[in-house]
DNA sequence: GCCAACGTTGGC
DNA sequence: GCCAACGTTGGC
């Protein structure tokens, strides 16, 4: 068995909240519309079904971690790239070699909303890939450790 | 709306 | 392969 994996995927809630991903079939989604090719790869070359993912929720007025989910498929690929209409339309991707790839995303649980800000002052968070100074990726990894003590604090308070 | 950070594009 | 211009992200 390999030793599990842990993932941070930012969300904005006007896309895709946690109680949008509630009310999804089967409580899942395709991760449609990442347009970064370190965030592919991840996807890609890196996750495996069952690693667990903290749901964070960007670019709104309370940014945080709102619920736990966990990756549901490997990637395939994503099917917006190829429809003229759909804002993330790629006029470069072709079916036979897809640019872009997502895995699905499962709900495991809503939680109470970890804001950013207790992230920040939490001291076993502080070397969390996401409150990087700079950092704009939508997916990143989360350690072990990092993992624990996200639901550790999810559970106090 | 501002703006820092940083990824992407394209000319050379 | 360099690098300036440009676009996007995302917190504030």
């Amino acid at each position: 068995m390999p030793s599990p994996q842990y993932w941070l995927m930012k969300s904005e809630p006007d896309e895709c909240s946690i109680d949008d991903l509630s009310h999804a079939p089967g409580h899942t989604v395709p991760w449609t519309g990442v347009r970064n090719y370190q965030a592919r790869n991840f996807m890609r070359d890196a996750m495996r079904i069952g690693d667990g993912v903290l749901f964070y929720h960007s670019s709104c007025p309370e940014p945080g971690i709102a619920g736990i989910a966990e990756v549901a498929s490997t990637a395939y690929p994503d099917a917006t790239q190829f429809n003229p209409d759909s804002t993330y339309f790629d006029a470069k991707s072709t079916r036979e070699s897809p640019r872009w790839l997502h895995v699905d995303v499962k709900l495991v649980r809503k939680t109470r909303l970890l804001s950013l800000k207790e992230m920040r002052e939490a001291p076993g968070l502080a070397s969390m890939v996401v409150l990087r100074p700079g950092n704009r990726l939508s997916i990143t990894p989360v350690a072990p450790d990092e993992w624990r003590e996200v639901l550790r604090l999810l559970e106090s308070a």
